[in-house]
RNA sequence: GCGCCCGUAGCUCAGUUGGAUAGAGCAACGGCCUUCUAAGCCGUGGGUCGCAGGUUCGAAUCCUGCCGGGUGCGCCA
């Protein structure tokens, strides 16, 4: 609908410039905005303040005559001019109901798929696998798998990638401890990484003897000794296997398929260096291999190096990722390559990005981008320190979630059975962290808070849960499918109406969050969505609607916001139910 | 020191490429359950958009400076 909109105003100026009224060098972008206020209309734009000055022309004249150069259409009921020559559009009634019926008979709720399919490589999670998953690890999760669900469902083919570390220095200590240790005790050890890294990391601090085996562990893994792969082998599985139990309950589309580690590049690395070196972008400082960029500089505007190779012949995670994107370039086929990966690896993933086209690993039109994401805060509004004690485990989280919600529906639900209320209280609680995590602006700084991430109110999770199980109730009680309704949309009431008006928006949010890797744009519209279905619920009877046509239309209505909350929902990687 | 990000209601946050009277939720206060799930709805109060300049018909948004916070900057990832 605002493509097309945008298409007559563009067709407008095209006239306008064959008349002679606007330059013809002129090439507006053409801005097209819902306006906040509902007595402007369902579109406004400011073309006519925009083009007044080089038309030489007052704003309210040259909006007339845009108006005037509207190709016929049936799209527009109104257009009027306000304030200082703003044009303002009214849909016609006719269209919104046609959006409507379409969105109710598409698979995808109206929404358009893209104009290009591509293959977007999208890196998410990648936890390092020497610590158990924390609260620092949402993050890239959640919001990875909710952008390449939306991908996908735009028609891209999204391959994800979690790029896990399970090659780092710490695993040298990480062996030493498991050699120390047997059998059965070493497995009970391993079932809870995160004591055991502490365990190796105090080993490690105290005793001198135990911090040279853990070097000389590192090397033999590096160099291929078997039995030092062995142990490596046995701790990155039940590693990967912690990583798994979390992904599931998170409802994370990752598995052991997406995994591709860091260790995975290990055989291509020296030939990373050389390519770099063959290239002459290769400088040897301090021992170390280095290639220095001029696109970013030092204090003393020096340009800074990438180290590539260490003085002692190690390998970094510089050298590691330009091997990826090599590889999800070549191996893989990306068009597109997407990190979801904290923001203060900003400069990092420039540098890759910058030396990685400059080396020629990256062909010219290879997309690649770094969505960060704000750090984790404390609730004292101080960066939350994972290395300190009291890091929170992701597992325990959960667990928390899930108690909460249950004492919650217990509360409020109690005629449901036992198993009900668990498994209600499992989606409801996981649901919570999620939404928590997704409906806040990726960028800035993430407050956990446990107060405010399972309150269930306002704009969270069981808000929209609760909406969606309303109408399902509704549909329970009047022993009608969703999809099997048979008359058509007929919108009276005010409520009526801005339920509709929500509704006919589905496609434009989905493709804005696409652009933008922001899921929290569907979030506000879906918390947007639910409130106006509320007040249509409230106000607007619908089993109880005293004409035939109306029930049905209202019927409609529900379905179709059911619908849409429910794929909305699921493209955040949250799941519905029918009661709670 | 240099780079990047941020500063919006008591709290948590929206505010899309500059648009019309800066919006939600929580908290506070007042209404609404004999009628489709009250985890809800309706209403009230609450703001020098960090500060000061500038650009513009128009600035929370763009530019400059300052204050305050975060984060990054050669051999960890």
């Amino acid at each position: 609908m605002k493509e097309q909109l945008e298409q007559l105003l563009a067709a407008a100026v095209a006239t306008l410039k064959q008349q002679g009224s606007l330059p013809a060098e002129l090439e507006p972008r053409i801005q097209l905005d819902r306006p906040r206020d509902k007595s402007h209309g369902d579109f406004a734009t400011n073309l006519a303040l925009m083009l007044a000055k080089p038309a030489g022309m007052n704003p309210r004249a040259l909006a007339e005559a845009l108006i005037a150069a509207l190709p016929s259409n049936n799209l527009v009921a109104e257009t009027t001019i306000a304030g200082p020559g703003f044009i303002n559009f009214v849909v016609s009634q006719q269209q919104l109901l046609q959006q409507l019926e379409h969105a109710y008979q598409d698979a995808k709720v109206g929404v358009e798929p893209a104009e290009q399919a591509k293959r977007i490589v999208i890196d998410y999670s990648s936890p390092n696998l020497a610590k158990e998953m924390h609260v620092g690890h949402l993050r890239s999760a959640i919001i990875g798998d909710a952008v390449a669900r939306i991908e996908e469902f735009l028609g891209h083919t999204v391959i994800r990638q979690n790029h896990v570390g399970d090659w780092g220095t710490q695993f040298g200590m990480l062996l030493a401890h498991m050699e120390e240790l047997e059998g059965s005790e070493l497995e009970l050890e391993l079932s809870n990484l995160e004591t055991f890294y502490k365990a190796a990391k105090k080993r490690f601090d105290e005793s001198p003897e135990f911090a040279n085996r853990a070097r000389e562990l590192v090397v033999a893994l590096q160099s291929g000794d078997a039995k030092c792969r062995a142990l490596w082998q046995q701790f990155i599985d039940v590693s990967l296997s912690h990583c798994q139990e979390v992904y599931d309950r998170l409802g994370v589309q990752l598995t052991r398929a997406d995994v591709m580690a860091e260790s995975a590049y290990n055989d291509d690395l020296a030939q990373v260096v050389a390519d770099l070196r063959a290239q002459g972008l290769l400088v040897e400082d301090q021992g170390a291999q280095c290639v220095f960029l001029d696109e970013f500089k030092n204090k003393d505007g020096e340009a800074l190096p990438v180290i590539v190779q260490k003085s002692d012949g190690g390998y970094l995670y510089a050298t590691t990722d330009l091997a990826a994107v090599r590889y999800r370039q070549n191996e893989l086929g990306g068009d597109h390559l997407m990190y979801f990966v904290d923001q203060r690896q900003g400069l990092h993933f420039q540098q890759i990005f910058t030396l990685a086209r400059k080396a020629g690993f990256a062909r010219p039109d290879l997309q690649m981008d770094h969505y960060g994401f704000g750090t984790v805060m404390g609730k004292d509004g101080r960066p939350y320190k994972s290395r300190d004690g009291g890091v929170t485990k992701l597992a325990d989280l959960l667990d928390q979630a899930e108690a909460r919600a249950l004492a919650l529906v217990q509360d409020k639900n109690p005629s449901l059975s036992a198993a009900e209320q668990a498994e209600i209280a499992k989606v409801v609680g996981i649901s919570s962290v999620k939404y928590a995590d997704l409906s806040k602006n990726r960028t800035s700084d993430y407050i956990f808070d446990w107060d405010t991430m399972l309150s269930f109110e306002g704009n969270t999770a069981p808000y929209l849960l609760y909406a969606y199980t309303r109408v399902m109730s509704v549909f329970a009680k009047a022993g009608v499918e969703p999809t099997a309704i048979t008359g058509g949309f007929i919108i009276e009431d005010e409520r009526e109406q801005a339920l509709a008006n929500v509704l006919v928006r589905f496609n434009e949010v989905v493709h804005s969050v696409a652009n933008k890797a922001m899921p929290h744009f569907l979030c506000g519209y879906l918390f947007e969505l639910a409130g106006a279905f509320s007040s249509f619920y409230e106000a607007c009877p619908i089993l109880q609607a005293e004409q035939a046509e109306v029930q049905q239309s209202r019927l409609k209505l529900a379905a179709l916001t059911a619908k849409t909350l429910q794929q909305g929902l699921q493209l955040l990687g949250i799941q519905t139910l029918d009661k709670m």
